[in-house]
DNA sequence: CGCGGCTCGTGAAACATTTCACAAATGCAC
DNA sequence: GTGCATTTGTGAAATGTTTCACGAGCCGCG
């Protein structure tokens, strides 16, 4: 069903398409082209069909693609028909704002966990959260069935908690730190580096000025 | 100087490659070869040296890198010499992440003023920052000579917030708003989209169970 | 039914990026 | 100074991604 290897590029494409089909089926439509769509992604027709034609051809020809299929297809190729269980580790400003995001939750991703090692953090509440000791990490994995693990802690205790998170088997971390981590190639790790953002942006500008 | 046309992932490295080397630096390395820095950014050799080469040349053969030239050479390409005014527009929960970010500033990044429509949070103060009424962005990008702008409201109103940043004549926008903004060639957008990262560790879980 | 206007699906071509492999420097030991 | 170990810089090859172009299917209409 789904081949050997998909670019990165084209799975975080199909996200991006499904953000879209969803505000097409909200505004009634009940088919869209690819032009459509690309047109909404920021991207080409025939990028679209590739894109999709790597899990096969739902679409019709002469007609685009059926609104509520397409979309139910993509969530089930992105793997989003379940609920996931998400661990912060660090109680931060960051993982505040993460925290409270309704949209994670909107897309299954639900935070059933937040830890720190800080103990005027440990023992508060954020909504229905307890802040919890980060101690106690491997026994919330395991208690609380964590799935995926978000790491908001500073660069430095980073590659260590990263250690103690896939020692209790957890096999997927998105990582805020910036700092490269070591894992087991079995473990899928993202990484998303806000300052390395801001420097592309400082690159294009510079280099725009030179010309 | 700076060749026609370099790959945004070259650029990202760059950064990376940048972060690291000041690591070296604090640990008092005076030089560094591309196999070492290749090991920390998560790359290879050849890989640094190319993305390197597009710049010019910079190592001593048999010898390596020179930290702080290096450093100082990539800090140049990227545009980090000079410090960057930056506007925040919302308010909201990820703002407040990202106005108290140490490391933006670290970085030369400075945010001068924060926008939001709401009249609960007009006039409230963070740290040194009093958060403005949206109306006065125009005022607010002229007088603070903003350049850089980061969108963090919602998506409906993201793209009319654009189009006023553009036409005040701001050219480089970081959008975490989860849509894709039209705008003239001139601007550079950097979208990151939080949910969509998410989104492809559910796709690779879901991909590696399958097999 | 046959035709015309659309739009998909998909190989092939074009383009982009990464990896390879090796000549050319460099420093150091002796 | 010579030789050796090391590491750069870079064309060329390999690999990966996007764009192109067109056959094939679908709908509606007369
Ligand atoms: N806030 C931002 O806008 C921003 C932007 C870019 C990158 N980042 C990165 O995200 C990470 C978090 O940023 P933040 O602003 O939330 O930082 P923060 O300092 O507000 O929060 C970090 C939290 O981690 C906790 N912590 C420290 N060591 C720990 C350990 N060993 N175990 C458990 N918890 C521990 C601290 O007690 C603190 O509560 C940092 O790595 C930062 O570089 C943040
Ligand atoms: N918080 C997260 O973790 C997270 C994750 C992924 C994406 N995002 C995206 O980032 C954006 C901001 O998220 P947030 O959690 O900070 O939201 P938030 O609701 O906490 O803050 C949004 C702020 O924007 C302000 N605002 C609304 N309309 C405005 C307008 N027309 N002009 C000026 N200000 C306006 C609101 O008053 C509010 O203060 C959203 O687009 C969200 O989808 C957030």
């Amino acid at each position: 069903m789904h081949p050997r290897k998909v670019a990165d590029s084209t799975v975080r494409r199909l996200a991006i398409y499904l953000r879209f089909l969803e505000e097409f089926a909200d505004q009634g439509a009940d088919t869209v082209s690819s032009g459509a769509l690309a047109q909404r992604a920021g991207t080409t027709s025939a990028q679209v069909r590739k894109d999709l034609s790597f899990f096969g051809s739902f679409g019709k020809r002469g007609l685009g693609y059926d609104v509520p299929a397409l979309g139910a297809r993509l969530r089930q190729i992105l793997g989003l028909t379940r609920r996931y269980r998400v661990l912060l580790v660090g109680a931060g400003r960051l993982a505040g704002a993460l925290a409270q995001y309704a949209g994670f939750a909107a897309r299954g991703f639900d935070v059933v966990a937040v830890v720190d090692r800080d103990p005027a953090k440990i023992g508060t509440c954020w909504g229905a959260l307890r802040v919890d000791d980060v101690d106690r990490l491997e026994k919330i994995v395991v208690a609380e069935r964590v799935e995926i693990a978000i790491l908001v802690t500073p660069a430095e205790p980073a590659q260590q908690l990263a250690d103690r998170l896939v020692a209790t088997g957890i096999t997927a971390i998105l990582n805020f730190a910036p700092v490269q981590l070591q894992v087991p190639g079995v473990v899928e790790v993202k990484n998303v580096n806000l300052a390395v953002e801001l420097e592309t942006l400082s690159y294009a500008l510079q280099h725009r000025e030179e010309n």
